[in-house]
DNA sequence: TGAACTGTACCGTCTGGTCGGTTTATACAG
DNA sequence: CTGTATAAACCGACCAGACGGTACAGTTCA
């Protein structure tokens, strides 16, 4: 029960919290420093104390939430025994998992901000460029992994700004349709067809 | 050569050109009232005369930036005879094409800007909503249509944010993979697997 | 005591929007 | 053809508020 030491470390995650809270909620364009500084419960002096500048406190978000899928990825590789397609099931089911949570809404907003600085996408384009790869490299169709990881970044994508047309039983549709193309991928001319 | 008369619409579509141009060469951060009224040759008070706010210009573009959408819909629509899979071809086929020019930086810029309004999205939203039950509806085999589709919207999307890990290369391996995915759907278990 | 930290008052700039005035085109009367 | 009236189109100075950032004086802890 020690009085809430403040120490500057933890005002760093406090006001990331309270600027992730704040893009989540109305958006990026709202994101001030004076609202950031309120709702993180200190003040515009103190916000600047601690991160020098706007852009600094953007990027650190960026560099959080790079952080926090990351770890959310790795956690789910273990899971994962199947090492057919590994890559490919693992950057689906993060999207499917993580960008449904707050990170989703957090990264809508976001994007908004960053898309005046672009150097503060550098680091999520290597995230992208680096799963990519991977997917490319590990998987047994490479065409197939390739359309699967993209259906699946739009879903993200399409959320993210609210633009989603797709209903909770699309979704499951496209989560069993995704699965099979990434299990038995592109089916060739002439073959048969069961469901319709 | 007539001194090129200053009619509204006249106008109007010059500020929209600006607007376009703007957005496009430095983001939608730098879309301010002064520049683009002195892009287009006319004072801020001549630009607030066509448009009266900010918001009635940027829901202008968007208006005419779907319209566009849907004309070059359209002029496809008498190109592409075979019936099957027609909308999700079309939807397709247009973000192949269209997506790649000019409009798509635009639109990325625009995003930006119009996060922060949810409600200049609307028109968009409803023009997606519009094509996804076309592709529902009008696909023999829904399934791989959506997921077709979302990949292609996908590839739209990171484009839009210069996030796209795409190649070139790939770029055409993918949108064979969608052809044969739109014409062949997905395979089932047990078949026969030829490039590896 | 000193360094880390916080609070507050303030500044300069940028930007959307207002407003009164000016130009330009058109219609029409004499 | 000339003069006049009218309204649309346009100009540009100005304003108010918001926002990022600074300065600096306190305050707290080790």
């Amino acid at each position: 029960m020690i009085p809430p030491r403040r120490t500057r470390s933890n005002s760093r995650d406090r006001i990331l919290d309270a600027a992730s809270e704040i893009v989540c909620e109305v958006g990026a364009g709202k994101l001030t420093l004076d609202a950031v500084a309120q709702r993180a419960g200190l003040s515009k002096g103190g916000l600047l104390y601690n991160f020098p500048s706007k852009d600094a406190l953007l990027a650190a978000m960026v560099e959080r939430m790079i952080g926090e899928g990351r770890a959310e990825k790795e956690a789910l590789r273990s899971q994962i025994a199947e090492r057919r397609n590994l890559e490919a099931r693992l950057a689906c089911a993060v999207s499917l998992k993580v960008r449904s949570g707050a990170a989703q809404e957090v990264a809508s907003g976001m994007l908004a901000a960053l898309a005046e600085n672009p150097g503060l996408l550098d680091p999520v384009r290597s995230l992208i460029a680096d799963e990519w790869q991977a997917i490319k490299a590990t998987s047994e169709d490479p065409d197939a992994a390739m359309v699967a990881w993209l259906a699946v970044e739009a879903l993200g994508s399409l959320d993210m700004h609210s633009l989603s047309p797709v209903s909770p039983q699309d979704r499951v549709r496209i989560e069993a349709a995704v699965k099979r193309l990434l299990d038995f991928g592109i089916r060739e001319a002439g073959e048969s067809e069961e469901t319709r």
